[in-house]
DNA sequence: TCTTCGAATTAGAATAATTCCAATTATTGC
DNA sequence: GCAATAATTGGAATTATTCTAATTCGAAGA
């Protein structure tokens, strides 16, 4: 049986017909598989030409809507810096990024154990968060 | 003398002519009043519209090169949700936004006292944040 | 005050990411 | 296998934003 899981990248043929419910068609399997391949937040366009590779068919506006299908079902979040073109990312965990300024390199940030939203925010009461996004700039000391 | 704090609201006509190293010109004095007469996280298309109504001759263009200056001179800041246009903000305590699902409206969120970034986030060792930006969506439990 | 010169403003064209559209093709349930 | 439904496609359309080149402004010095 194949795992999801933050690990695994499974080739596209692989993939079973319906995940998380969403129909899983020839397109969307390889956009999905693109997107747990190599991890780097790809953009939209990042993501056209790589599937291209293995499905010279594909159109633009199908990895727009695969990438639409897979962000509304869950399977894959999409993450957007400032006015940047959206790029995506595989992991569900939850965990916020970070972009080297030095290099454009986006890098997976995770939450200290046992942190919680409302611990550090003074939200309204009654507050229900739907969704969250926090982008962090910088520089690595080491570079 | 005039002051610049979260809750004054000078007309354009009031303020210097030099803001933290930015040389004002008319302009740039009519879209920061805007800015921060109306703390609703315009959009540039609402401060242009709005600055309009004073200076009928005031430019898309200009209104966009104003909010450039004022932003990288760090007296308004920029607000991002998503892919939703750009908003702009007078607030510069440090705070995060949260925008009503309902209604769109843009809340300023602060942190509770003494949070500290680090104290939460599993950073590389030597980031050095320049940027930050949290965005919530969500509903308030009252609507 | 007059001149000069860099900076700011302007209108409109250009750009780029994304969405829309209408036609075609695939897939599912019967 | 056949309708009904959904997905894909290429290209056009949209939209926020940036660019460009020409004009205007304004401060500083003569």
């Amino acid at each position: 049986m194949i795992s999801l899981d933050a690990n695994s990248s499974p080739a596209p043929e692989e993939l079973p017909p319906e995940i998380g419910g969403l129909r899983m068609t020839k397109q969307r399997r390889e956009v999905f598989s693109v997107v747990l391949a190599e991890r780097d937040h790809p953009t939209a366009n990042d993501v056209f030409s790589r599937s291209q590779k293995r499905m010279p068919t594909i159109s633009l506006a199908t990895v727009y809507n695969c990438l639409e299908a897979l962000v509304s079902h869950g399977l894959v979040r999409q993450v957007n810096f400032e006015r940047e073109p959206s790029r995506y990312c595989p992991n569900l965990s939850d965990h916020c990024h970070f972009q080297d300024e030095k290099t454009g390199t986006i890098h997976d940030v995770v939450f200290k154990e046992g942190v919680n939203l409302a611990d550090f925010l003074e939200l309204p009461q009654g507050t229900e968060i739907s969704h969250l996004e926090i982008s962090l700039k910088g520089q690595i000391g080491s570079n």
